[in-house]
DNA sequence: AGGCCCATGTAATCTGTTACATGATTCC
DNA sequence: GGAATCATGTAACAGATTACATGGGCCT
């Protein structure tokens, strides 16, 4: 039951509309939850009907019609409460390690290039959250913004997220660089016998 | 669908039963994934339905009897095919990450106690993984391990989780203290001016 | 003309969590 | 005597993903 409170939480800069909610829920923007605009959508509506945020019509003239929604004071209630109750420790669930668990069994070379794939990935992600940090500490230097700066909790999380894709393209060159010696090492451990098994010879 | 896949996985190196596999996927031990006993069962009982894993029946006399599970062939080839198929990239969900969002909206005391502990788990698991990587690798030191030994991909995935755990307790230590500074710095931010309000003056 | 962006949802399905259920053995 | 460990599940519910649906404006 986090959502919500995530939602509550990314609309306390601002009124957001669903579609904004859901592009900062999606790709790279979102560095503390994500989720699909439907998913947000929905829980939008439940929170207006919980009276935990509020939204106003806003009627553009070239593009159609949108909600924009704002925490209310309930609402406000509702995440302190939140924040003050015990927090359930988070859980890694990442396909790409379960392949590379199972890397001793499985096609390196298709590994490989999942793993440096994720590492560019990573990187992207690095750059954008430098640029987003960069922005919103404005002209003061980090140590600064954390002392004074009037928000930093966005600042924070996105550190959060700026470590951990260090983190990850660290990982992912480092895992691919081991993969590719070993493979080159040890030629295509299982393909190479097969060769001279019947079901190849065949071919 | 990558439940199955990170059982299979969990099942390369040996067989498990249910009870054992619940533990490695429970706390700290599964670097890789995460899921509940309830979980294991049942995608176990699919797994078997599908061939995918087969059990052999241990009865022992002290202890409840147990099924052994190992990976059969059609599960490794199953594998196979998840492990050259396209990841989705991986998405962050934390509780914690979302309070600290709402920082500058919410007690400040509370929070600092949750991040610490937080930091303080984090350190254990880097003991815990620690301790794993040194028994996987026995005598060789890490380079050569990665380079030589026969099954590396379980002490990549431990290597990405001791580096999670890492920053996650350095980012979690970094947040504590800016907390902590910017609560004495301001003390208490909105209960000092309640204090003149209405509704207190009238308590 | 085709594709992307804005903007909002519904419906069906799959996955994950919480609560419940049972029963023997071993450790403190 | 009570708690933890071993060992296995079922049932109900909450949360997340996938597929589908609509429609105008903008850019190439």
């Amino acid at each position: 039951m986090a959502l919500r409170h995530a939602v509550l939480a990314a609309l306390l800069d601002g009124e957001l509309s669903g579609y904004q909610l859901a592009k900062a829920f999606d790709l790279g923007v979102a560095n503390f939850w994500h989720a699909l605009p439907q998913q947000l959508y929905a829980e939008l509506a439940k929170l207006e009907r919980e009276g935990l945020v509020a939204g106003r019509q806003v009627v553009q003239e070239t593009r159609p019609t949108k909600r924009l929604f704002h925490v209310t004071d309930a609402g406000l209630a509702e995440l302190e409460r939140f924040a003050s109750a015990a927090s359930k420790p988070s859980f890694v669930r990442d396909d790409l390690l379960v392949k590379v668990q199972a890397a001793d069994h499985v096609d390196a070379a298709s590994l490989i290039t999942q793993v440096e794939e994720r590492a560019a990935v990573a990187e992207a992600k690095i750059d954008l959250f430098r640029r987003i940090l960069r922005k919103m500490r404005g002209g003061l230097n980090e140590e600064e913004f954390l002392r004074t700066g009037r928000r930093v909790g966005p600042y924070l999380t996105c550190l959060r997220g700026l470590a951990f894709e260090e983190g990850n393209r660290d990982w992912c060159l480092r895992t691919a660089a081991i993969l590719r010696e070993r493979s080159a090492a040890t030629p295509r451990e299982g393909a190479a016998p097969a060769l001279a098994s019947p079901e190849v010879a065949r071919a």
